[in-house]
DNA sequence: GCCAACGTTGGC
DNA sequence: GCCAACGTTGGC
């Protein structure tokens, strides 16, 4: 079982969106970056993964299941651009910040820490389990 | 709003 | 196949 992190904009798609969408879930469309691509294509069903906030907020602030494995996105005709789609299955009680994970020396090699730009990344599992326990989840979702 | 880091494009 | 130019992301 992998971990994974999904980074998003709320100005462009939120948190409080993707629970809005509840059990059906959304596409997690709009990624055109091959590594975040691929990153996406070796999703299995049922994978857990970090919504984060980027820019404003800046914080791990739910997470998020995978229910739909890879598929063409919607939002292109170009066939290169596939996606997953995700569904929001709790909350984080307290969002963990960047500046909270950066201070963490357990998450010094995190890719959220090591390369800022990569909008879906793979998580290991004692960092999905730190994260978890800095923000208040006493039973991560596994 | 600025700019560093990174990814992509296209000329050669 | 290299690399300069350009565009985008995202932290600050």
């Amino acid at each position: 079982m992998a971990y994974w992190l999904f980074k998003s904009e709320p100005d462009a798609w939120s948190w409080e969106q993707q629970k809005a969408k509840g059990e059906a879930g959304e596409e997690w469309d709009g990624i055109r970056n091959y590594q975040a691509r691929n990153n996406m294509r070796t999703m299995k069903l049922g994978e857990k993964g970090f919504f984060y906030h980027s820019n404003e907020g800046k914080a791990v602030v739910g997470i998020v299941e995978v229910c739909k494995e890879i598929h063409p996105d919607s939002t292109t005709e170009d066939e290169r651009w596939e996606c997953v789609d995700v569904k929001a299955v709790c909350d984080m009680p307290k969002p963990v910040t960047l500046p909270d994970a950066k201070a963490n020396p357990a998450l010094a090699n995190m890719v959220l820490v090591v390369n800022t730009r990569l909008s879906v990344q793979p998580v290991a599992e004692d960092e999905y389990l730190e994260i978890c326990r800095m923000g208040g989840l006493d039973n991560p979702p596994r």
